[in-house]
DNA sequence: AACTATTATCGTAATATTGCGATATTGAAA
DNA sequence: TTTCAATATCGCAATATTACGATAATAGTT
């Protein structure tokens, strides 16, 4: 089928795998360590730094927009693209709060 | 296409991509908070808990198991399932250090 | 040994994702 | 206004994912 079910889970759940999954490609933790080492929003530099066509490349800014890590603006006749600072660190944060739920020992694996 | 072209990228941005897409399913965020909330390695009452059918959850467990954040021990004639405490810790830790790089501000982006 | 419960795997259908060329669209510059 | 550079969008082909029924495999029970 390839339809996800989510009426099935909570707007949490449901929420959260869109978070994990919006990251879940190599090009979109490139574009997001690219735009955070050049410390400035680099428009599509980014087609000559990873080996991309630009209407990938296009594509997979607007995932990354469409979650909100990102923001572009207009600048000139390029798009300037940075992280949205607020977001980033409440994704963090949610992630953390996921993974920092007790886990006990339970004995039944070693 | 749809064939992914981790060539290009490094290990760890394909390591990390990797990480996020296998967390990136609400039935799969569902299954770690279950069995975290159970305190237990639980099997599958999962089948009866999620509205999922038995091959899915199954196959969905497998990709968990894959990436290491959990374990199966066989327990009789069901399987028992939990985290992988030491893994869990690490894969925080490695999306904590991703996202802790620094954002600087710069002034493009309001 | 036959039976039963639990889990894994196979095969398959439906849908999603990735990637790209081609083509808009937008804004600046000439 | 024509032209040019930078982005976005469209349409498509190839592959991946999700879900499930059917069936195998496994381990305990009778």
């Amino acid at each position: 089928m390839g339809l996800t079910k989510t009426e099935i889970f909570t707007d949490d759940q449901n929420k959260l795998a869109a978070l994990f999954k919006a990251l879940g490609h190599p090009a979109r933790v490139a574009i997001l360590q690219y735009i955070i080492n050049q410390k400035a929003c680099i428009c599509n530099d980014l087609v000559d730094e990873l080996g991309l066509a630009q209407a990938t490349i296009s594509q997979h800014l607007k995932e990354l927009k469409r979650i909100g890590v990102i923001q572009g603006t207009i600048e000139g006749k390029s798009v300037c693209y940075c992280i949205d600072e607020k977001l980033w660190k409440q994704i963090q944060s949610e992630f953390n709060a996921f993974f920092n739920q007790e886990v006990k020992v339970t004995g039944c694996c070693p």
